[in-house]
DNA sequence: CAAATACTTAAGTAGTTACCTAAGTATTTG
DNA sequence: CAAATACTTAGGTAACTACTTAAGTATTTG
């Protein structure tokens, strides 16, 4: 089974390359092919197999082949962990700056 | 300068390692030293200071010196950046999925 | 001032990544 | 059915990553 440190490690590990991410852009306008996907991009087709392979373990990526033609597509699920992550974990920080005051009057007060 | 795909680039890389994000949320709680971020971790002190290098050039973590003792703290920006990345497609893929019936009947009657 | 502390630097290594070119395999289409 | 299309697989390479151990350098502390 795939844990959630997992999903994290490899999604985060697929938005880190910008082909990647114009990919993924290029998907929220809807489904494409692989062929259509590799348009814009300066590179081998295989080279552009491998960006869609990545992101399809890590799950960002759903694709589909009927007949010659494979369709990628978008899946909310791992963008939204990582958005999980992120708001979880800014909201501690910011948590913690706000109450900043607070904090050092009370480790003040603890000191006997 | 930085672009704005660079940040991108060095903050989800940064954030792609367990380890670094168990610094990251060891960091949420407060600023801390490099040995105590190390504590926690089962790797070698060198090893954990590479991973705050990296989170230092993701821009993630800052770091000053005083004396013997190097204290890093979490800066928002760069983790501001990546929520914004995510939130502003998942936006577009979200508004696509609610108009899909719409996009369906105009391209139907689009055909001549 | 010697010893302990808190990093820091250097150098090496096994594994991964991001490409490439060349040569496939299916699936349409004329 | 031959040719074009849309991937797919295989194999190679240069660069990068995530560690390691060993040997530093400052800065406190007893």
């Amino acid at each position: 089974m795939a844990t959630e440190a997992d999903v994290l490690d490899r999604t985060f590990h697929a938005l880190a390359d910008p082909s990647r991410r114009s990919i993924v852009v290029q998907l929220t306008t809807g489904p494409a092919s692989v062929s259509a996907l590799a348009a814009p991009l300066k590179m081998s087709l295989p080279a552009v197999i491998q960006h869609i392979e990545v992101l399809q373990k890590s799950g960002i990526v759903y694709s589909e082949k009927v007949g010659r033609v494979r369709t990628c597509r978008l899946e909310p699920a791992p963008m939204q962990a990582v958005e999980h992550w992120i708001a979880q974990h800014r909201q501690v920080w910011e948590g913690r700056l706000d109450r900043l005051g607070d904090v050092l009057n009370t480790t003040y007060r603890r000191i006997p």
